[in-house]
DNA sequence: CTGAAAGCGCTAACAG
DNA sequence: CTGTTAGCGCTTTCAG
């Protein structure tokens, strides 16, 4: 392999002229250009960007952490960060945490280690400060760590609301939501609190049933559901995630009750297996490409020390049509 | 940020000890340790990896070339990977091609930019010589670029083997594959020249329907399904992907024809959604974390210079039953 | 327009 | 057991 000091011997100039070439900053002649793209041509020269960083202090990397790329939806949001950093000249790494902390937190470490120049974080099993500590960039979505790190996420509050008007419209009498623990208020869990607002503002009854935060899977949640069978199968109208809806369907598809007309199921993320499933699922719908976009956004801002910086991006939910409510 | 010179300064040692205290290689003494341990502490002290990198040559992460990080077989892929390399120190890198042959030609670049300390390909719309005139790590799923490249795939012709059988037991006369273009060899396709030759030797006719190798969307496979409606309308068995198995049976689901008593159905890949869905979709099943953990495995021995490496590793597939078969 | 030289922060002989 | 020193390969002043 080749280095600049190869080319520049060949050429017969400095190194600094090689790299000014190669860079296209400050002047260099076009004599000495000539000859420095030959010699390059000539030694098959490529830049090593492991040198260029070390001097440039970036590493050109941003880490995104998540808590499970098996999930559909964290797989759109990273094919979307990913594509949106490339056309930054970035790259990405991806950060499973599968539910460890130890894992979130070595992650985290990276910027501290300068493996990375940024952290888009979606997952957090970790307490505050070790977030708020770190002084580097970071981007948030679905936990807010106050004003310091900037935070984006869905309309969370107005999925909430969307999810209730839809069931009250349906005719709903008997409702039960199911999903993560929000006794810790996040953004993300305004969906259950807005949610039961409007119901209870109607008289709806309504009953709970808590999931892991961090446990996504199907077979999850179709064991959280058959533990809840009873409770399920006297209502009427249920609100959870999408995988949760599929479970659910398939739960009670056998039990002779009619979707959606004695039981409306409402998902929510709107992922694309809502709309293969079959029945489709009706559902409210995340903007996972918008989501992606304001992330990468935002922390390349805070990269160049952009100061014109929203701290508080919210972005539009909407309902999706299917066949199960 | 301080610097290993911060803390020699401040234990009053020189950078070398510091050095070896840190990455315990070498002798310290219990005194300059504690001193060093203390300093360290004291100006809360984090390696510089960039530096570190530089120093040996070696970046610490590895990339992951894939089509689409949307599709669950390669969220699955990925996550797994990412597993197994954690377990190594190593990070992971994702590049999605989205099947541009400029983006994976400027991640393969990342090799020889020093980047990255090798590469995982599961995507390839560029010529072999791209990735053989390189000598640095590689290890590829699902294309044979010749012996000096380790290549670790599935049992697809087993796999074919299995779905032929499948169809000739449950007394298809009449079907159709339904897959990615295989004029071209690889050792993917092999599932569908087995397929094939299967039901040739049995007198079964057998049609085949091309997709674009590319794209594997539910809305490409619900068109393209679209297209052929006529042609799927009049056979009994039908051989495709996971999602086409789903978009198809969408399609025929609502014209009045059984599932599986007229029309036999049989997935390949065997992702979750195969579950999720309604009816459980039959298929062919890959096995994502041994396909991970060979590919893994076989990069880090690539790293090491270790000779010991099987440059052919043929991964069991299983059938998975469902009810659509 | 160009080159010398001082870093970037760490590792690894090598001599003591 | 420890310190000196020479890199790793590139960028970036600062004189000229």
């Amino acid at each position: 392999m080749s280095t600049i000091n190869d080319v520049a011997k060949l050429a017969e100039v400095s190194i600094a002229t090689v790299s000014r070439a190669i860079n296209n900053s400050g002047y260099v002649s076009e004599e000495a250009r000539k000859k420095i793209d030959q010699a390059i041509n000539e030694l098959d020269y490529i830049v090593n960007e492991r040198a260029r960083n070390l001097s440039k202090q970036r590493s050109g990397i941003i880490g995104v952490i998540i808590p499970d790329l098996e999930n559909p939806f964290y797989g759109k949001l990273i094919k979307n960060i990913e594509i949106e950093l490339y056309s930054y000249g970035y790259k990405t790494m991806v950060c499973n945490t599968i539910g460890t902390s130890n894992r979130e937190k070595e992650y985290i470490d990276m910027l501290d280690r300068n493996i990375v120049d940024g952290i888009i974080t979606c997952a957090l099993v970790l307490e505050d400060y070790v977030y708020t500590r770190i002084k580097k960039p970071i981007v948030s979505t679905d936990h807010d760590f106050g004003p310091s790190i900037p935070l984006i996420h869905s309309d969370h509050r107005r999925g909430g609301y969307l999810a209730a008007k839809k069931m009250l419209e349906a005719g709903c009498k008997n409702v039960v939501m199911v999903g993560a623990r929000w006794d810790v208020k996040t953004p993300s869990s305004e969906r259950y609190t807005e949610f039961e607002k409007i119901l209870k503002e109607n008289k709806i009854p309504i009953q709970t049933i808590y999931a892991d935060w961090n446990r996504m899977s199907y077979p999850y949640y179709t064991q959280l559901m058959s533990e809840y069978y009873d409770v399920l199968m006297n209502v009427d109208g249920i609100f959870t995630s999408d995988i949760g809806a599929i479970a659910l369907y398939h739960l009670v598809a056998d039990q002779g009750r009619q979707i959606p007309k004695d039981l409306k199921i409402l998902g929510y993320d709107g992922m694309s297996i809502t709309k293969i499933s079959k029945p489709v699922i009706s559902c409210i719908r995340q903007d996972a490409e918008e989501l992606a976009k304001r992330c990468v956004n935002t922390i390349m801002k805070l990269i160049c020390g952009d100061e014109n910086i929203e701290y508080h991006q919210i972005i539009d939910v909407t309902f999706q049509q299917g066949d199960t409510l």
